[in-house]
Order: C-alpha cells, then sequence, then structure tokens
DNA sequence: TCTGGGGTCCTAGGACCC
DNA sequence: TCTGGGGTCCTAGGACCC
C-alpha cells in the first residue's frame, strides 16, 4: 500500500516474534521463576478444567505446550510453577513493544497478535535492521524477541522459527525451496492437520510437492479460494506488503466451560444472560450497531453445535438479549451442557481493512 | 492427552427470485 | 408435463491462528 516511505533500499517484510512470551512477562514481574518451568494457564488451578496458554521453554522440554489440557500438563511437570492468566499485563507489555516497532522511522506495522507483528521496511541490510529491533525491544521492555526476514509475508512469518530464539533468519524465493521443500505441509502457516491430511490423501506430503502441484488440481478438494491458495503458500509466495491499516472487528465472542455440566434450565438461562451481558460491553465499547446473532452449545462430552441469526441493525441491548434467549431456546431439554457460547456480529464501516488474502485469524 | 477463549474466513446446501 | 439456469442471501459447520 505504502512502499515510498523512508530511506532507500529494497522493501522487506520483518516478523517480529516475542520468544515465549506469556511466560517471560510473568518472568519480569517475578524473577526468582528465571529457569523454572512455568505454565500459564486458566485460573492457575490444575485441578479445574482449562488449558495451557503458554509454557516457558524448560517446562516445554518435558513435552508441555499450549493448547493441553492443564491437568495433562501439571502430571507432565510435577514440580512446574503454574500460574493464572493476566491478559491486563500481557495486554501492556505488548503495547509497549508495538509502540517500539511503530517508534522507527518509515517503519509500517501490522500487529497479528498479543506477541508478534510485521514491519514493512525499505533497507539495503534487513539484518542489521532486524539486530536493532531487537536491541529496542529488548531495551524497552527487557524481553527477546526473534525476527524472520521475508520478501513476503508468508515467508517472513515461516522464517521467524527458524531464528528462535533471539535470533534471525532470511528466507526468500531464492531459499524457500532449499529450506522449506522437503519438510512436511503441516509446517506451512495456514496448514493444520487436516488439510495436511487431505494433502496426502492427493499424494502431496512435501512443501516441495505442494509448490509444484498445479493450482486447478486443488479446486475439487479444497474449493475455488482455497485450493489455488494452498498451492500459492507451498511457493510462498502472495502479499508482500505490510498493511497498517487499523484492523476492525467484526464481532465479538464471549463463552464459558462450565466447570460441571450444567443440566438445569434456568442455570442455562442464567448462563446465556451472563454472556450476553459481557458480549454487549465489548460491543457498546465499538459504537457499531449488532446485525446478527450466533449462539454456541457444546453438550457433554463434546458435541458442538451453532445456531444463528440475522437481525435488523441494532443497539438495543434489550432486543438483542431477547433474541439470545430466542435462540437458547432451540437448546434441548435436559441434555448436559459443557460448555455455552455467544457472538454478536457487528455491522462494518466502508473503509474498514478487506480480506484481500484468504488467511484466517488476523489479517 | 478427554480438550480455553477470542478471533477470521471459506464452503456447501437450501430458499427464494427472476 | 419428469423438470432450466442463474444470482443472492442465509445458515451450519469446518478449519486455522494466537
Amino acid at each position: 500500500m505504502d512502499s515510498s516511505r523512508g530511506a532507500g533500499g529494497i522493501p522487506w517484510v520483518l516478523h517480529v516474534d516475542l520468544d515465549q512470551f506469556i511466560a517471560a512477562v510473568e518472568v519480569l514481574r517475578r524473577p526468582e521463576l528465571a529457569g523454572k518451568p512455568i505454565i500459564v494457564g486458566g485460573r492457575g488451578d490444575p485441578t479445574e478444567r482449562a488449558v495451557v496458554s503458554t509454557a516457558s521453554y524448560e517446562a516445554r522440554a518435558y513435552g508441555v505446550g499450549s493448547g493441553m489440557p492443564l491437568r495433562v500438563a501439571a502430571r507432565k511437570v510435577p514440580d512446574a510453577v503454574i500460574l493464572p492468566v493476566d491478559h491486563e499485563a500481557y495486554l501492556a507489555a505488548s503495547e509497549t513493544v508495538m509502540d517500539t516497532l511503530r517508534s522507527r522511522p518509515g517503519a509500517t506495522v501490522q500487529v497479528l497478535g498479543w506477541d508478534e507483528a510485521f514491519v514493512g521496511v525499505q533497507t539495503d541490510d534487513p539484518e542489521a535492521y532486524a539486530r536493532l529491533v531487537q536491541a529496542a525491544v529488548l531495551e524497552r521492555t527487557r524481553l527477546h524477541c526473534s525476527v524472520g526476514i521475508g520478501d513476503t509475508l508468508v515467508r517472513a512469518k515461516v522464517a521467524t522459527g527458524f531464528g528462535k530464539p533471539a535470533g534471525v533468519f532470511r528466507l526468500t524465493a531464492a531459499n524457500w525451496l532449499d529450506v522449506m521443500g522437503g519438510r512436511p505441509t503441516k509446517e506451512l502457516w495456514g496448514v493444520g492437520p487436516r488439510v495436511s491430511g487431505r494433502l496426502a490423501k492427493l499424494g502431496i506430503n512435501t512443501v516441495a510437492e505442494l509448490a509444484a502441484s498445479d493450482p486447478r488440481d486443488l479446486v475439487p478438494e479444497f474449493g475455488p479460494k482455497m485450493g489455488p491458495w494452498y498451492a500459492q503458500l507451498g511457493r510462498g509466495d502472495g502479499a508482500s506488503v505490510v498493511d497498517e491499516t487499523p484492523w476492525v472487528a467484526r464481532g465479538h465472542s464471549r463463552e464459558t466451560t462450565f466447570q460441571h455440566d450444567l443440566s438445569d434450565p434456568l442455570e442455562v438461562e442464567d448462563a446465556v444472560r451472563e454472556l450476553a451481558a459481557r458480549v454487549l460491553e465489548d460491543v457498546a465499547a465499538e459504537g457499531r450497531p449488532v446485525v446478527g446473532l450466533t449462539l454456541k452449545v457444546r453438550y457433554a462430552p463434546f458435541l458442538t453445535t451453532t445456531q444463528g441469526r440475522k437481525i435488523p441493525e441494532t443497539f438495543d441491548p434489550n432486543e438483542i438479549l431477547a433474541k439470545a434467549l430466542d435462540l437458547a431456546a432451540g437448546i434441548e431439554a435436559g441434555r448436559p451442557i459443557r460448555l455455552l457460547g455467544l457472538r454478536a456480529e457487528m455491522a462494518m464501516p466502508d473503509d474498514a481493512r478487506k480480506g484481500h488474502t484468504p488467511t484466517r485469524g488476523g489479517w
């Protein structure tokens, strides 16, 4: 979008990713934890239904990782320090990091999450620039980060993994296949276990095989958009412009996993009311009308269903609550419920960033 | 290993219209 | 009567990311 800013040099994409971010923030305020296996998740109680948000490298050595049930993690690392998630602390640290990235003249910054961002910059020495960024972030926040350098967003993102921890790695069209070609497709950003399994059924197991595939051959399996997108991903190609247009939320949702499955309809209704109140708080802060509602229900043990409805634009909390309760009337009576979720979709402003690239989860 | 919480986007199929 | 061919909107579900 804007490649004319800053000093001379070639445009590069940097992907900056904080190392074990959440665990590192916890160590900053409790230095005595340095070097110990730290697991952050839920309310910090390993007897509850919750999962791991982040584990320190010391805990990862025992096989603990993000998304693992807290109970299982605690069993694997008996002497782990288990801490509750503290969103505010991570958000504050994140904002300081992003500020530091933006403060460099000519840099465009696209935030992907608490602990990572793309930085667009023009320079003849991207490695030197990356080291400057690392030093600046370390000085300002005492946090270490790794930096991937690429000629596309995808290559920069994938490159970061080779730089961890606290390193720098460059991936371009010139070395993409040398580095990635022999690796399984699952290592690509946007290819998970399902898609890699479906690719394998087509005889495509490695990145090189995906890169060499004809996009048209993937359409019957993946559809007109995702088929060609996966082929492009295999080559590491795609967008190369960092888009700093502020992100606009499409909607807000809240969900709760109950520590004990709910069977009483009155308890269910209370839970829906509470979810609605929390969702409406977030929506009200946006100042945009609600145009749709979706209720998610997980019946024990794991059967999840969703029910959604478009609604006429409204700001009225009572109306929205009434529609949410309407949806909840579709819940099967007497069947134990493990999770309830409510999502409100909001009207989008005309100038919001469009999804010009089919990706999920942030850009 | 018995699975959070907050997001995004894509796809398929049905309804409906001309 | 043995049954067109789009186009659009909506909903449910799937997949992935941090």
